[in-house]
RNA sequence: GGAGAUGUAUCGAAGUGGUCAUAACGAGCACGAUUGGAAAUCGUGUUGCCUUAACGGGCACAUGGGUUCAAAUCCCAUCAUCUCCGCCA
């Protein structure tokens, strides 16, 4: 969300903006929005005159019923009773007005960074850059759930009964390792200098609703039924929401956290063909980082935080690259964003596994996440988040990466990193 | 889940419908005076948001509603904390 001010200062940039973005649609409601605040701005003058006029006399009236003046009290009773209506009116208004114009900037998209590259949708994302060399395997890579069942890792079956589509049992040493990858993508953060926390996993709708659209409420989103509360979809919405309303001492930037949750997503809409298995389901666990810091300093911690990333799927020996979102493909509270994306040798592509963004100022003036100078003066700071590692593609990147054929029988080596976590295996057999 | 209590500025705390509350009193903090220097003492200042060129004005006493000419104060709902009881990893 921009700050409305700046937008009636400078409209034609902002509309600049929007064309960048292809979101031509969107124009008009830069007109709209000033048109609002003028109009709230008129409404909260006249109300403001009204009240400091019902403030006077109210107090007059309790100095004269002091003096035991009761006619005269009465009289002046009689005054402020005769603006009464006007001023309920114009306090309907107010709360309309503003209630609109906060709506309509909600819709305005943040001022994109001059650096993203301009294009219309993710067909014209731009790669940055590959690490590490493209996999090949001399033999035929199975599907993922197919590797895991190679271990008795995975129950599709038994978890459709008990649950339905788009849950499943890992088993035996799948699961395990998909608790070591969590423990080690908990621990490289720590190493990172971030602060471990564990977050509600279920939160209020007004924390909802503060950091998501209605839509993307309705398609992500499941609610405990009878109580004001909903699964959390990512540990980012309870984290953000732990800063919603604060005003921190500038001394305690930059705030470095790294969240682990359960996340649990309705994905409402279709599943592709690339989606099948355990590429997108209704439950998983995730490690996030999230950094709250001085807007001078959000970019260098941008290209830490995709870097951190591309670390940590190197260390685990899994082939990545960096992926720019172009202007058209950058959701609405975005500065920048990088994807980071695992390869994948058995689809011969590379695959979506983390998303690193640069919110600037936008989320923190939604949210009013402000910081305090030494000299008392505030500002919003900058937020961003990324992923450190979702559990089911991180697993799908790593076995398609690590496994091995003898002729006879698979296995997937643990990379040196790893092996603690593995109770010291360096590698685990097919039965 | 049941019973009770509490929620006011950085902290403690007073304030039970008005005229003496933006908020006493105490502490802390900042600046100044005093001092050789410090302590003590004295003085000044010390919440946020909106609006204004400025003076000023408005809003906010956990949060949201309501009653009233007027609400920290009365009423309703919600939240949090504490104590006791119950239940439970």
């Amino acid at each position: 969300m921009l700050d409305i001010k700046f937008v009636k200062e400078n409209p034609e940039l902002v509309k600049e903006n929007i064309k960048r973005k292809f979101k031509d649609h969107k124009l008009p409601l830069v007109d709209e929005a000033i048109a609002l605040y003028d109009a709230k701005k008129d409404a909260n003058d006249k109300a403001g005159i009204l009240r400091a006029n019902r403030n006077k006399l109210s107090k007059e009236i309790g100095m004269l019923m002091g003096q035991g003046k009761k006619e005269e009290a009465e009289a002046i009773k009689a005054q402020v009773t005769a603006q009464a209506d006007e001023l309920k009116a114009l306090e309907v208004q107010e709360t309309e007005l503003e209630a609109k114009l906060k709506d309509v900037m909600m819709k305005i998209p943040n001022i994109v960074d001059p650096s993203v590259p301009v294009g219309k949708d993710d067909s014209e994302n731009v790669e940055v850059k590959q690490y590490g060399e493209k996999t090949e395997k001399n033999f035929e890579i199975p599907y993922h759930t197919d590797i895991m069942a190679k271990f008795d890792g995975i129950d599709k079956e038994a978890a459709g009964r008990v649950a339905g589509e788009g849950f499943y049992y890992l088993m035996g040493d799948i699961a395990r390792l998909h608790s070591a990858v969590t423990a080690y993508a908990r621990d490289f953060m720590i190493d990172k200098g971030f602060t471990y926390c564990i977050p509600p996993f279920m939160i209020r709708s007004n924390v909802v609703t503060g950091v998501m659209s209605f839509e993307e409420m309705d398609a992500m989103m499941y609610k405990i039924e009878g109580e004001d509360l909903y699964l959390v979809g990512t540990s980012e919405h309870s984290m953000i929401g732990k800063f919603i309303d604060t005003i921190t001492p500038e001394s305690k930037l930059p705030m470095t956290l790294t969240s682990y949750s359960p996340c649990f997503r309705k994905e409402k809409g279709a599943h592709g063909i690339e989606e099948r298995g355990i590429y997108r389901i209704h439950q998983f666990e995730k490690q996030e980082m999230i950094v709250v810091c001085d807007p001078a300093e959000s970019m260098e911690w941008f290209d830490k935080m995709w870097s951190y990333s591309v670390e940590l799927f190197r260390s685990l020996d899994i082939p990545v690259r960096t992926l720019e979102c172009c202007t058209g493909d950058l959701a609405d509270l975005k500065v920048k964003s990088y994807d980071v994306e695992a390869w994948s040798p058995k689809q011969g592509k590379y695959f979506e596994v983390c998303s690193c963004s640069n919110l600037g100022d936008a989320q923190a003036r939604r949210l009013g996440i402000r910081v305090k100078k030494e000299d008392g003066t505030k500002y919003f700071a900058h937020t961003l988040n990324n992923t450190v590692i979702a559990p089911p593609r991180m697993l799908i990147a790593f076995l398609e990466n690590n496994l091995e054929f003898d002729g006879e029988k698979y296995s997937v080596k643990i990379p040196e990193a790893l092996r603690p976590y593995m109770g010291g295996k360096s590698v685990i057999e097919e039965n």
